[in-house]
DNA sequence: ACCGTAAGCGGCACTCGGTGCCATCCGCCA
DNA sequence: TGGCGGATGGCACCGAGTGCCGCTTACGGT
C-alpha cells in the first residue's frame, strides 16, 4: 500500500541493479543471492520487496491495469473497440526517455518463457477489465462469449502489437501507437 | 518421441494416479514425491516421464497442435477464418467419455495460476502456426502485424471458448462445436 | 535524556521442484 | 555364460521461496 509512485528508492534501486544484471547475464542465470548481494541488502529483505524474482520485471503491469481501467472507464459511447482503443492509446504515451527500458522489459518478457508465463496470467485481469467493460457498453453479461472473446482478443492484438514495436530496434513511441491504431482497426472490422 | 499414441502404459497410470490426487488434494498440495509413491516408481524416475510436474496436467496440448497443424494445413480457400474455423471443429471433437477428464483438465488450468501460465507458453506455438497460416492465404508476410494479430486473437477466442464451456457444467460436446462457431464469427464479423 | 515499542532487517533452517552423477538391475543377443 | 545397453532410482546438490526469531533503529511519550 505504498502508493502507485512511492515503492521507496530502495525497491527502485534494488529494481536497477536487478535489470542491469540480467540484461548482462541473463535470468535464468542470475541467482537471488546475487541480486540481494548487488543491491547491498539481505536475501531476505530482497524477497520482501519484490514476492518473486519475476516481480522485479513484472512489477509495472499492475500499475498500467490500474490506469487503463481508469481511463477504460471514462470513455463515452456504446463502441468498445473504440474506447479500447482510446483507452490504449492515452495509456501507452512513453517519453523517449523511457523506450530503452521498456524495450529492455519487454526483451525479457519475450524471450524467457518463464517471464512470458507470469505475464500472461497478469494479463487475465485486464482480459476481465476489457470484456465487463464491452459487456456494459453492448448491454449484455460479461460473462457472455462475446464480451469474453472481446476481452481476450484485445489482450492478444496488443500482446501483438508489443511483440512487433520491439522487433523493430528503431521504432518510436509515434510508431507504437501506429500500430495500436492498425490492431484496434482489424479487431473492429474483422478478419474476413 | 514415442508417437502420438504410445507414452508407454507407465507414463499413462503416473498420469492417471497424478490427476486423481491433483483432484483430491489440489496441485500445489501434492509433491512430486507423493506422485512417484503413489505411482511405484522412484522420484527420478518420475522426472523421466515429465519434464515437470506442470507437464502432467499439459502435456497432452502439444498432440492438439501437431493435429491442428496438419489439419490447418490441409484447408481449402483463401479466408484464414473459415480454415481455422474447421480445423478447430476437426480437432475439438470429443466423444462423451472424454469429456470428464477434458473437464478436469480445464479446471486445474483454470485455477491453478502456475497451470494457466504455462499453457500459454504452449499456445504460443499455436499462434505461429495460425499466424503463419492466415499469412499464405492473405499473400503477406508472417511477422505482419495482420496475421499476428490473427493467430493471436484465434487462440484467445478458443480460450474464451474452453473457459465458457467448462463453467457450464451439463455442457456436451455439440455444445463446445457450437461456441467454436460462435466465437470464430465474432472475429469473422469485427466487434464494431 | 530515557525508555518502551514497533517496524524494518536479515540470518538460519527448512520445504519443494528440478538436475547431474553413478551404481544397479534387467532383458537381450552372441 | 558373459557381456552390453537401456531403464531405474538413490544420492547429493542447486535455486526459489517461507517461517521464525533475534537484532537494530527510529520514533513517541514522559
Amino acid at each position: 500500500m505504498t502508493g502507485t509512485v512511492g515503492r521507496s528508492a530502495r525497491a527502485q534501486r534494488l529494481e536497477n541493479v536487478a535489470l542491469e544484471l540480467f540484461a548482462t547475464q541473463g535470468f535464468d542465470e542470475t541467482t537471488v543471492d546475487e541480486l540481494a548481494v548487488a543491491g547491498g541488502v539481505g536475501r531476505r529483505t530482497f524477497f520482501r520487496y519484490f514476492p518473486t524474482k519475476l516481480d522485479v520485471v513484472l512489477g509495472e503491469l499492475d500499475d498500467g491495469l490500474a490506469a487503463l481501467a481508469a481511463v477504460l472507464g471514462a470513455q463515452p459511447g456504446d463502441d468498445p473497440v473504440a474506447a479500447a482503443r482510446a483507452a490504449f492509446l492515452a495509456v501507452n504515451h512513453y517519453a523517449a526517455a523511457e523506450l530503452p527500458a521498456l524495450r529492455r522489459r519487454l526483451g525479457l518478457i519475450e524471450d524467457v518463457p518463464e517471464l512470458a508465463a507470469r505475464a500472461t496470467v497478469r494479463y487475465r485481469d485486464w482480459e476481465q477489465t476489457l470484456a465487463a467493460d464491452a459487456a456494459r457498453r453492448w448491454e449484455v453479461d460479461a460473462g457472455s462469449l462475446r464480451a469474453q472473446v472481446f476481452g481476450r482478443a484485445v489482450v492478444a492484438a496488443m500482446r501483438a502489437v508489443f511483440s512487433a514495436w520491439h522487433a523493430r530496434p528503431e521504432a518510436d513511441a509515434d510508431a507504437l501507437g501506429a500500430l495500436v491504431a492498425e490492431a484496434f482497426d482489424q479487431l473492429g472490422r474483422g478478419f474476413s
